[in-house]
RNA sequence: GCCGGAAUGGCGGAACUGGUAUACGCGCACGACUCAAAAUCGUGUUCCUUUUUGGAUUGAGGGUUCGAUUCCCUCUUCCGGCACCA
């Protein structure tokens, strides 16, 4: 018998499988469709290591299962190319972004078929290409037909070391989330994605997919949605009004002041003679904060009196106004009423300058212990004029009604979510195919001038300026405008690298279109993503992106379903054995290929990620695994081999044909609930019986082929090479991935006799064998001879009796 | 502060709608094979006490129940997300 060797047999097979294609997806067939999706990876010159590897072996998994029951199976791959990390990786070595996607992508496909992934590489693409990001520029341009895309001048979150603006999801505590540098602000002209206006649909869409309410609550959660009012104070001796937002318009009572952000717009005009020095430096020192001071929550409300006052349009009291940072400007409508006594905030800033404060909302149960000194629940009204001693709940919508009677308030729902700034300043993303026309303004590249392609050139560097390398590259910039004809310049910032992830998942659908981003038909055929598998990193960011593309794609006609994945699941991550996040500045990365290299095989080490805990759990990598799940499979090669060897009469064991069903059954069940792990816990008992059962049976020629073959099947989703290895092995042609999954026999998942637990008092105190289905006198009778619990009975009395069939029998005795 | 998740042997983890807690794997111990080691195979392995018997045990405390890892209440710790969003 040969030993178990993967280095001999992976790359054999790897080899094969590629070049019969073996894996591909048919467009229109007759069977049903399955499309597994996983995220598809950035090509980093540092290369994959085995956290990727724990999201496609999962992939795999499920998407060799569905072909083997017959599913039309599309598991594609391509590569999210364009962005920072290629451009920064680029300049360091001295070659160009091409060069360094061409080297990576490489390196990333040898990586990825090494590990015997059952992708169609037929299918593959980089969102670098220029035949791709054609049709990224060509859905822009949708955008911006429709209105959605549009060019505004704000205050953008800049990264000083990345040198680019930035989307609100990309900044996390203040700080760029890829490099960790404090963001600046700074005054540019971007384009922005209109996203907000999907805001509801980005919410509501959620009922109709299958997410786990952990990637569903946190996308609800980022976009924010709060219901309330919108409020005008006059301002006194003026006509001026400010509008504040407030979610809680049954305090109003309770305004003592109105309070607005440092960069609210009517500022100035409201600020006193007396009071414009203090203001003016006030402004000047709230500019100045960084947004991680700014964000401090610990820190003291700052503030400024601006000298004028307005009037509550429910009290009619005289109330000042403030300009203070705790008010942000962005949000609502960078103004707030101030209710001291129902808000932590305006409490905490309400004592310190001295500002009144009113309670207007008493508990609805009278409470004996001293009332806290800010109430923020629900309660009973009270100096709230004609609203007193009716509860707030009810009056909120009653007040907003009342005061909109008289033209001061409308309701008004806000969202945290802000509209996604689109523009980098950076060489190595989509140009955006807009051309500027100094008579025309803003004009659209026309379809048949696409792709606007990036200029090949020598230096691409970043630069301080707040504008894009291109910039510089004038006979690329240099154009004429599509409409005149007049000289017009190009737009000279790029797309961020979250545009072209936004809808490749459409691409592999019809991977080598050009006349369209995909056929209409083959859209229509795939439909949506039928499950998709990424990383819980992701959810407010390229998850929500894509979401929101398809949407507007769906309601320009272009896509058949309104959501572009049915299933969502989010993987853990793999942190190093030491239980940190794996990273290369620790050195603690655990590459695949040293892995594979040191004997392992990509089977192995396939069966170790995906055995170490739920998938959807964050969990320190062991390299002991390895050794556990390895001799697994050497077991299974032992086995297999022996039987080929040897020549038994009859199969004398039920057992043979119990645990096989049984396995098949339990296998099922756990890919269905994608308890992968179980699943492999199950496979290894099932060749650990199979070899105690071996031991004291005939290797039959049926009943033992039947379970060999069975279990392969079952394992070869899993491990692949081995079992197609072991498939040819037993003498078969054909690759085993293509063979149709087992099924089982219901009636040889049960056993005969069933062990019965006898509990007195609750304690479990023997057992007793019965067959099955028995009733609870025979139990209760062999429970009675049974000498384990005789002497608990002994002199006692039996009150009561509870039986569960075949499980379990329950006695309570005095 | 708000939203979500988790806590089970020395370790990773298992346990269906409340029904024999600790499956599977790692590690460890002992044994077989070997001159020896590795590899492989076999046996054992929650803890305490013990010859057996017995007792305790799923983060802590309480409750419901014949019976709770599972349901309810209170609390602790850890992880993820959001956070001066009015």
């Amino acid at each position: 018998m040969k030993r178990y060797s993967p280095k001999d047999i992976e790359p054999k097979w790897q080899k094969k499988w590629a070049e019969t294609n073996l894996y591909a997806a048919e467009d229109y067939s007759a069977k049903l469709k399955y499309v597994m999706l996983t995220e598809f990876p950035y090509p980093s010159g540092a290369g994959m290591h085995i956290g990727h590897m724990r999201e496609y072996s999962l992939g795999d998994i499920v998407a060799r299962y569905k072909r083997m029951q017959g599913y039309n199976v599309l598991f594609p791959m391509g590569f999210d190319a364009f962005g920072l990390p290629t451009e920064n990786y680029a300049i360091k070595n001295k070659i160009t972004p091409q060069k360094a996607t061409e080297d990576n992508v490489t390196n990333f496909v040898a990586q990825l078929q090494s590990m015997g992934f059952s992708f169609d590489w037929s299918r593959r693409f980089n969102t670098s290409d220029p035949d791709y990001y054609r049709w990224t520029q060509w859905l822009f341009l949708r955008f911006v037909k429709a209105g959605l895309a549009y060019q505004a001048e704000i205050a953008v979150n800049w990264c000083p070391f990345c040198k680019t603006g930035l989307a609100n999801e990309e900044v996390v505590n203040g700080r760029h989330e890829r490099c960790d540098t404090p963001v600046e602000k700074k005054l540019l002209k971007q384009w922005m994605l209109r996203i907000t206006d999907y805001a509801d649909r980005l919410i509501d869409g959620l009922d109709t997919v299958d997410y786990p309410s952990r990637i569903a609550d946190q996308q609800i959660n980022w976009i924010g949605r709060s219901k309330g009012a919108e409020i005008d104070f006059a301002i006194e001796n003026s006509d001026t009004r400010i509008k504040v937002f407030t979610t809680r318009p049954d305090t109003i009572f309770g305004a003592t002041a109105l309070v607005l952000a440092p960069e609210h717009p009517l500022v100035i005009q409201l600020t006193s003679l007396q009071q414009k020095e203090h203001v003016n430096a006030y402004i000047k020192s709230a500019a100045a904060k960084s947004d991680v001071e700014r964000q401090d929550t610990d820190r003291d409300k700052t503030g400024v009196f601006s000298g004028s006052y307005a009037i509550n349009p429910a009290s009619g009291e005289k109330i000042p106004v403030y300009v203070a940072d705790y008010v942000l400007t962005g949000y609502g409508t960078g103004a707030i009423m101030s209710v001291p006594a129902h808000d932590e905030r305006d409490y905490a800033f309400a004592v310190k300058y001295g500002l009144n404060i009113v309670p207007v909302i008493r508990p609805k149960k009278a409470v004996k212990t001293a009332s806290e000194p800010v109430f923020t629940a629900e309660g009973v009204m009270f100096n709230s004029g004609k609203y007193d001693g009716l509860a707030s709940s009810d009056m909120r919508e009653q007040i907003v009604k009342d005061l909109a009677e008289q033209g001061v308030a409308q309701e008004k729902i806000n969202y945290r979510l802000r509209d996604w700034i689109f523009s980098r300043q950076h060489y190595w993303g989509e140009p955006i195919p807009i051309i500027h026309c100094p008579k025309h303004g803003a004009v659209q590249v026309p379809e048949d001038a696409l792709p606007v392609e990036l200029p090949k050139v020598a230096h691409y560097e970043p630069t301080h300026t707040g504008e894009s390398p291109l910039a510089a590259i004038e006979d690329w910039v240099n154009t004429t405008c599509p409409k005149c004809g007049g000289p017009a310049k190009r737009e000279t910032d790029t797309m961020p690298n979250w545009a072209g992830s936004s809808w490749y998942y459409l691409r592999y659908f019809d991977p080598h279109n050009a006349k369209a981003f995909a056929d209409r038909k083959l859209l229509d055929y795939w439909g949506a993503v039928d499950m998709y598998l990424g990383g819980m990193e992701h959810t407010t960011l390229h998850l929500l992106y894509s979401r929101f593309w398809h949407e507007f794609f769906y309601d320009e006609g272009l896509v058949p379903t309104p959501e572009p994945y049915a299933a969502r699941r989010g993987q853990g991550i793999i942190l190093a054995a030491d239980g940190t996040k794996m990273s290369k500045s620790k050195g603690n990365i655990v590459n695949p290929n040293d892995v594979i290299d040191n004997g392992y095989g990509a089977d192995a080490l396939r069966l170790a990620i995906t055995f170490l805990a739920p998938y959807d759990q964050t969990t320190p990598w062991s390299p002991e695994a390895l050794g556990g799940t390895f001799r697994f499979l050497q077991r299974l090669w032992t086995l297999v081999n022996e039987y080929v060897e040897s020549d038994g009469g009859e199969s004398e064991s039920d057992d043979l044909k119990r645990v096989v069903n049984r396995t098949i059954r339990k296998v099922d069940q756990d890919l269905l609930d994608y308890g992968f792990n179980t699943a492999i816990a199950t496979l290894m008992e099932c060749v650990n019986q199979l070899y105690r059962i071996k031991a004291k049976d005939n290797f039959s020629s049926i009943e033992w082929q039947w379970a060999i073959e069975s279990t392969l099947k079952l394992v070869a989703p899993f491990a692949p090479h081995i079992c197609e290895e072991l498939w040819e092995v037993i003498g078969n042609d054909g690759s085993i991935h293509l063979e149709s999954w087992p099924a089982y026999d219901p009636a040889w998942t049960i056993d005969q006799d069933v062990v019965i637990a006898v509990q007195i008092n609750g304690k479990i105190r023997g057992e007793v064998k019965v067959q099955r289905g028995a009733d609870q006198k025979t139990v209760l009778a062999a429970a009675e001879r049974e000498h384990s619990v005789k002497n608990y009975l002994a002199k006692k009395e039996i009150t009561r009796v509870i039986y569960v069939p075949d499980k379990l029998l329950s006695l309570v005795i005095n």
